[in-house]
DNA sequence: GTTAAACCTTCCCATCATGGGAAAGTCAAC
DNA sequence: GTTGACTTTCCCATGATGGGAAGGTTTAAC
């Protein structure tokens, strides 16, 4: 399988694929004698393992644990809890923090007519007392 | 004031003041016949405008839009409605997809042990079916 | 057998908002 | 007049992704 097919079966792009392999994350694939990579069901496997990873939010460094622990057999469930949960945590902050953005703003721009008129309680808010 | 003190005053560090002025997000500033870059009141209450704007989440982009309709005395306010509701939209999206990831992996961690057994329905999850 | 399309390779650049740091100039206080 | 705290510009880095150029390869059609 050249990198444009395992990318259509993994739903990884083959830009990305490579970066992946150029940061260490993927083993290097092997060439053919005219240096085209080859992937196998193991390296599509691994790729899919990637994909599902990246889809959870997981950045490149925590997937590198991930996968670590996936080929060992001899891992620890605690160990894949631990990295789970914490970055649980994150994106809860994350969500939490964007949803505070959201609701201030909902707030704001409920007391706003939104007609032809400067006078709005969004701008003012931006702006403090004053005019610029 | 010189750019250390504005940076001080509004909560922008000096790197992001050349940076926003670089862009054309705030207008150049005054300099000293040495160079320096000196800030008065009204360049400090802009500065601030972009600091909550920021903190709300805005894009340089959308501030840019904010403050152009900020000096315009003849705004309408449904302008300022429109790019915050746009925002909002945005920020609420991207929070549900932040907590849609943390809802499904946790759902995940609640099942596994957490031990010092290597089966995880985390790891089984990301891994499909099958060993690498 | 040639040619054209569809691949592949590496390399460089861009994003967005932010920070780090170097080298050099300026200002204020002592 | 020296020292220390500030300022200037310039270059580089982040993280994950894409765009595109220049050039080599494979495949399918004629």
């Amino acid at each position: 399988m050249n990198i444009g097919q395992a990318a259509e079966a993994s739903g990884i792009s083959a830009k990305m694929i490579r970066y992946y392999e150029s940061i260490g994350l993927i083993d290097a694939a092997t060439r053919t004698e005219s240096g085209y990579r080859i992937y196998g069901d193991k390296e599509l496997h691994t790729l899919r393992f990637v994909r599902r990873a990246r889809d959870l939010g997981f950045s490149v460094e925590q997937m590198h644990e991930l996968l670590a622990l996936w080929r060992d057999r001899d891992r620890a469930s605690a160990d894949v809890k631990r990295i789970a949960l914490q970055h649980v945590e994150g994106l809860e902050r994350k969500a939490a923090e964007l949803q505070q953005m959201a609701d201030t703003l909902r707030h704001l721009a409920r007391h706003c007519k939104g007609n032809n008129r400067p006078d709005c309680p969004i701008i003012e808010e931006l702006g403090g007392s004053g005019q610029p």
